[in-house]
DNA sequence: AAGTGATATATGATTCGTCTAGTATATGCG
DNA sequence: CGCATATACTAGACGAATCATATATCACTT
């Protein structure tokens, strides 16, 4: 549902096109917080339409394709209103590393430390890439107005929940290295050729 | 892939039944890691069962309906063995309130807090749960067997970005109560209504 | 003239995830 | 006896999400 409303919020500024909306909302930058495909945008803006929270009208470029430029209704607005109202329930954590150590038990130590360093190395690439892009937005908005500060916010928690991550990662890779891991016992039957090859 | 790979990873601890693997396993303690419908369940264990990964078999019991007992083959712990000591990607963060702080700017600071709460408890309520599990189990196992110690790991891993997620609200709240934010500008023409109710 | 790339939109296929409801057996409780 | 509850599985519908593919215009290059 939030990719509704989150559209919803860019068309709220203003009258946009999918396209736009794929290019320079989304891919550049509120992928950070929720990332959408190209269909499904397109997708979601044919129902918002149906539903007459936007409408829709063609527009001719020099030079360009024609745009299909979307604006918000009044019902749209409510629908947004509402929503931003509204508390909302927090995302189950749902992680294939945490997984994979959940059933890594017969996971030489080599292998964990090298699968918990491209761990570190993917959470710290987007804590770069989350850091570098708020730095931008400061520098570019300037003045702190209430708009600003509350984005700044959001890429605050954002970086709060990667640098989490770095410093668990760290504590284990810490841990793995000094070989504070107990062995594994007897495999038993079956599970021996997990990590055969 | 990874609900799969998470339910090869159970069946190669001993067969289960689809009821077995929700209401014991998930339902119990993966959910915390990755959560699943027990339709989805089923849906993947016809899956597994299809490309030979699992093969089931029906079971009498004594004053209940029968089970279906699943059972991994020599093929599905290939699969899982390999899954085991892959490089997996990072899940997107995707989170319906940052996009909400990242569109508030018209939200007024009493709702703000209140919203700011919410997620907070939410958070706080997740944390509890986690180190609850994490002590049980801790406590039950008892010897420090690798399985065990790499089972913890997952769960600290979980509960530092509830941790980070709360610190960051806390830090939030304090912020939003000392008006240390900006009142919003001049809303301009639709945005006035947004928060009209 | 042909190819590349940016702009712009649309559609099909498939899987994942959630919700809902239905079927059936047996136990225990009042 | 009826009813709730636990056990155990099946099925339908729908939206969310990803991937691939198709179409078209125009600019710029080779």
């Amino acid at each position: 549902m939030s990719l509704e409303h989150a559209i919803l919020g860019l068309l709220n500024e203003h009258p946009r096109s999918g396209y736009d909306l794929k290019t320079r909302c989304f891919d550049e930058t509120l992928r950070r917080f929720w990332s959408a495909d190209q269909a499904q945008i397109y997708r979601t803006l044919d129902r918002l339409q149906a539903t007459k929270s936007v409408t829709s009208r063609r527009r001719k470029q020099a030079g360009r394709p024609d745009r299909k430029l979307f604006e918000i209704t009044q019902s749209g607005r409510e629908i947004l209103g509402r929503w931003l109202s509204d508390q909302h329930a927090i995302p189950a954590q749902r992680d294939p590393f945490l997984l994979q150590l959940y059933f890594g038990s017969h996971c030489p130590d080599e292998l964990l430390v090298t699968l918990l360093a491209a761990q570190r190395a993917q959470h710290q690439t987007r804590l770069d890439d989350l850091r570098g892009l708020s730095a931008q937005l400061a520098a570019e908005s300037h003045t702190s107005d209430r708009s600003s500060v509350l984005r700044q916010t959001a890429f605050d928690g954002a970086i709060a929940r990667e640098r989490a991550s770095i410093d668990w990662l760290d504590e284990c890779i810490e841990a793995a290295k000094d070989g504070v891991l107990p062995g594994s016992e007897d495999p038993g039957i079956g599970q021996r050729h997990l990590f055969g090859t």
